[in-house]
DNA sequence: CCTACACATACGTCAATACGAATATAATTC
DNA sequence: GAATTATATTCGTATTGACGTATGTGTAGG
């Protein structure tokens, strides 16, 4: 059992405080997406991305859902109210980067033509969260 | 080299994820205060509180004025609007903290009360800052 | 000048973090 | 059940950050 933490203020913005992080989060938005997509688009080790990934889920900001082999990571708001205004805040800031524009672009490119990219053979395309679901799943 | 360099969003964060630093901030809330202030209220060595302020001047967040004996500090909007809108954000985010509240509490009765506050004797009152340059929110 | 005051910085230490590389775990496929 | 795929964790190391303590710097007043 994975001993979950209460929610701390200083944690969530540490959690903001760094490039890769950022990036990931800029590229789940409002999707439901799965490891992979982050290693090929980011081009990282894998590894990296794995623990930046476990920094942002341990600081209440990403959860996951296994499907099969794969993990998908999607962003879940904070359970106050101030850290979710920030944390939207940040992503709306994010959507007018051009270094996230970019990385966005490359995450379309590789859904609509999968082909080009190899390494994402079989893998699930990211799965768009309905908004006004966020918490349950049918 | 100059010692003041860009903006950089992770350094902002970075500099968000500390209590004390989120306490200092929110003592300046819109006004600007000595750093005899931030000793007294937050009781915690002078090196400690000056490290901390210099921390987030580093960042971009506060900016100085000497004033004889006296530095104020003072919250300044970043060249970023996100990273402007994060701040404010953040900034009422701390206003409905029970701690935070008590920060300010203590502060308004340093600046109402100094006889019972006998380090801060002869130390300037904290000057509100035009509101003009900080958007405010009532 | 010399001292006192307000504040900043340097130093040593310890914890937290980031990274590449290697290895482990979980689920699928054969 | 062994190999493969997808992801997570561990290990060693280098960097950064936080802290207490000590010391330095700038200013005002005698």
């Amino acid at each position: 059992m994975a001993a979950k933490r209460a929610f701390n203020i200083e944690r969530f913005f540490q959690a903001l405080g760094d490039n890769t992080r950022l990036r990931l989060l800029n590229l789940m938005g409002d999707q439901e997406i799965c490891v992979c997509y982050f290693v090929e688009i980011l081009d990282q080790p894998q590894p990296k991305i794995s623990r930046h990934l476990a920094y942002l889920r341990s600081a209440g900001i990403v959860a996951t859902r296994r499907d099969g082999k794969w993990m998908h990571y999607r962003i879940v708001m904070p359970p106050h109210i101030g850290a979710t205004q920030i944390l939207q805040q940040t992503l709306g800031w994010l959507k007018e980067d051009r270094a996230m524009q970019a990385d966005r672009a490359r995450l379309s490119k590789a859904c609509c033509t999968p082909a080009k990219f190899v390494a994402l053979q079989g893998a699930p395309l990211p799965i768009p969260i309905d908004s006004s679901t966020v918490s349950a799943s049918r």
